[in-house]
DNA sequence: TGGAAAGATTACCACACTGGTATGCTTTAT
DNA sequence: ATAAAGCATACCAGTGTGGTAATCTTTCCA
């Protein structure tokens, strides 16, 4: 599955509402509204956001949440990380890893590789992105000649 | 977190052993002293790996496994989803979605995107890339300009 | 042809995590 | 003061994962 967590999901969905919006003010009945997601949840959520700096919340009446910066600077790896911790394929990929076989194991640093590529992946890909459907629908399935390949690999 | 199973992982483990070994077969036994597994969660591992033509299993006695193919052939991507099924960043990304506001969503498509981009380079990333620690384990950290950051997204 | 060597299959269970919900507290504008 | 908002915490059912064992089936060879 390699799977984002649903509470992600419903973070950039929270925040393509505000983007949405651009510099006005939302409460949480107004996104829930906006949404489809219930307060209670909404609330969870908000918090998330708010502690990652993503959002700036207002409290108080008249208060509400926006967008802490443009859509074109809220990368996906920001929202990701903000919901589940760093981004770590592996245990090994964490600081504290509690797998019990990494001293015999010769796979690390080439995890690491795969690790640091997805991470520089998600970081080029903002929400406006997501918003505008930039990226293709269908990208070319031909595979990249060796050159092509290792500008990829090394960006 | 956004991580792999650790099933997914033991089986790169398991794949890296054979692929030390060349086209000799490998019992059970063998295997669990190579990766430091137990049997029992080998076992596991091994029928996933066969279900997915990864690698090809030879009963009764003198029996063993063999990779199905080079290293070079073989995707991190066809592995992880021999383990976890279908890639899906989201709910709406699988065929039988269930999430509930997907009607009133204007995201699928956008996901859809990042999926598929994921895909990709997952796909061109092999078992022998991870051996071999082809990554660099340091990637350049500056951004690129937004030319290079339209052929990427675009490969 | 029988037995040993190997893989295949199935079932079970403890544990952690996720998603969802409710209740009460604090801040601020008027 | 009071109402409108956001903040914090706690709870819980369901699910998925990882780990383990017990049993069946195939193949080789003495
Ligand atoms: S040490 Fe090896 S087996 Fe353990 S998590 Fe890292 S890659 Fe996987
Ligand atoms: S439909 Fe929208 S909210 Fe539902 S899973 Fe897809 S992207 Fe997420």
């Amino acid at each position: 599955m390699l799977k984002i967590g649903k509470l992600t999901d419903y973070g950039i969905l929270v925040l393509d509402a505000l983007a949405q919006v651009g510099a006005v003010k939302q409460s949480t009945e107004e996104l829930a509204t906006a949404t489809g997601l219930t307060v209670s949840t909404l609330r969870k959520v908000m918090k998330t956001l708010v502690d990652a700096g993503l959002v700036i919340a207002r409290r108080g009446a008249h208060g509400g949440y926006k967008l802490a910066r443009s859509p074109q600077q809220i990368r996906i790896l920001d929202v990701v990380e903000a919901f589940e911790g760093p981004v770590a394929l592996t245990e090994c990929s964490q600081s504290a890893s509690d797998c019990e076989i990494q001293s015999s194991c010769s796979l690390v640093s080439g995890w690491m590789g795969v690790n640091e590529l997805l991470m520089q992946i998600l970081s080029r890909v903002t929400l406006e992105d997501v918003r505008q459907q930039t990226l293709s629908q269908h990208l070319p399935s031909t595979l990249l000649d060796a050159n092509q390949r290792i500008r990829l690999i090394n960006l």
